[in-house]
DNA sequence: GACCAGGCACATC
DNA sequence: GATGTGCATGGT
């Protein structure tokens, strides 16, 4: 495998995001139309399709559950549930929906601004801390919805690099982030452009069988200044 | 009908 | 700490 790829020509990770970002263009991340709207949905599109996320959202939207997190938190489980059906797994996802909004309003007033004003570190910590938020969503919601400069690892993200050679598909989250951290400037529009831009080409062309004849990566072996 | 999709928590070893 | 499993709908 090393010997293979080592005979291709390599590029850095700052060269593979201009690359994409080239025949892509800007992906506009996230489609919502408020933070609020951006955190619930970075919580239903957890292994789904945005397609069904969609769905549930305007759901939600349809019956005024998005006017506010006090609004969404009063709603019974059950009926929450049955309005975020399309997006799957509806049952833990109202839990972890109402997870979300039971902490903002017990420890923040219900207050995202108050949220804003934390700590980008703090604010992790204490996201993660939520039962049914881990470091994806945690991630996404830091980076989308609260404008800081984190680099979100999903299942694209490893599945793209790993047979690009950067790491094993089973390295860990922290690892994986930590090698775009420390190789890419820490700017929140690269951040947040690039890992839509690697869904982009993850939909276009890396499906689970690998099948990258036309992929814009083919053949490129990816450098980057490895971790501890 | 099989496979996949912008994960996560929990049980078990 | 690693591994396996349940959670579920909708598109291809």
């Amino acid at each position: 495998m090393r010997n293979f790829l080592n005979n291709r020509p390599s590029e850095n990770l700052t060269k593979i995001y201009s690359r994409l970002y080239k025949i892509y263009g800007p992906q506009r991340w996230w489609p919502g139309r408020s933070r609020f709207e951006i955190i619930i949905g970075a919580i239903l599109t957890q292994n789904t399709a945005w397609t069904n996320v969609e769905k549930a959202i305007k759901n939600l939207r349809f019956h005024s559950c998005l006017s506010s997190p006090a609004k969404l938190h009063s709603i019974h489980a059950d009926k929450l549930s049955v309005l975020i059906r399309p997006a799957g797994y509806h049952n833990v996802k109202a839990k972890r929906l109402k997870n979300f909004t039971g902490f903002l309003l017990k420890s923040y007033g219900g207050k995202l601004a108050k949220l804003a004003e934390i700590d980008t570190a703090v604010l992790r910590n204490e996201l993660l801390e939520i039962n049914g938020i881990g470091p994806e969503t945690c991630d996404s919601i830091l980076l989308y919805a609260f404008n800081r400069p984190v680099f979100v690892v999903d299942a694209y993200t490893k599945r793209i690099f790993s047979r690009h050679g950067l790491f094993s598909e089973d390295s860990s989250y922290e690892y994986v982030q930590n090698i775009f951290t420390r190789n890419l400037p820490s700017d929140v529009v690269i951040f947040n452009e690039y890992h839509a831009l690697i869904v982009k080409l993850a939909k276009e062309h890396c499906k689970k069988s690998p099948k990258c004849e036309t992929c814009p990566l083919k053949g490129l072996k990816i450098v980057a200044k490895t971790v501890s």
